[in-house]
DNA sequence: TGCAAATATACTAATATTTGCATATGAATA
DNA sequence: TATTCATATGCAAATATTAGTATATTTGCA
């Protein structure tokens, strides 16, 4: 469950705005359906459906109580993932000087095309 | 550049193994073309394909030293990312104890289907 | 100048993802 | 028990992603 396959289906499920908004939620504590529909510009059952994929990716599940699914984080990636994405980048990576095989070229190289 | 939609955006394209396993290369350094393929087990045009999808998104960028492209992180979330990605979570978040809707419920939840 | 190396691009076919819509299910309530 | 509320499922259409194959571009060198 910590081989890279598993970890690429992770990201690959949460690569979408409506999971992103959700999970996003979840954080704050535990949501049902109804819930979601209130910021979620989507249909219900569009709604179902982003949920039911992130509880097969396993980062949420749901407990039952009468006719409401309430729904909580589980994974723990979760948190950590979202943290870095909200996180403010304002600067690139420092570039390299030149190329470490020929020590030749310049950073920022010539660009062709 | 720092709204959702552009970190949907990134999270899309690492979602990928073998661009995961570019980009973890291109932590440790600069990496020309040739250098992918020694431990990518896909074709060269493949390989080019992915690199070019990285660079789109601003990951990464590359200079050129004669007929050699000599490519490098840009994007400073890929090694917040990727350390994420890497680290070993063992245990599931704490489950709610309750609804908090309707204080009624239990966890870990009837689940019918 | 002509060839080979390094890399990119174009196009296609296969496959996966996403959404919308219609409908189904199960629990609460009248 | 019939109805309604909350939510899920199934399926089809639209769209996106991926990989493969063929070919093009650029550069260095003989």
């Amino acid at each position: 469950m910590n081989n890279i396959t598993a970890k690429v289906e992770i990201i690959k499920t949460i690569a979408h705005p409506a999971r992103i908004s959700i999970l996003d939620e979840l954080i704050k504590g535990v949501k049902c359906v109804s819930d979601f529909q209130s910021f979620l510009e989507i249909s219900q059952p569009n709604i179902s459906q982003h949920l039911s994929a992130l509880r097969h990716a396993g980062l949420i599940d749901f407990f039952v109580d009468g006719r409401l699914r309430c729904y909580f984080l589980k994974n723990p990636i979760i948190p950590d993932l979202l943290d870095v994405l909200k996180k403010d980048y304002t600067k690139d990576l420092p570039g390299p000087e030149c190329c470490p095989v020929t020590k030749r070229g310049t950073y920022p190289g010539v660009r062709r095309r």
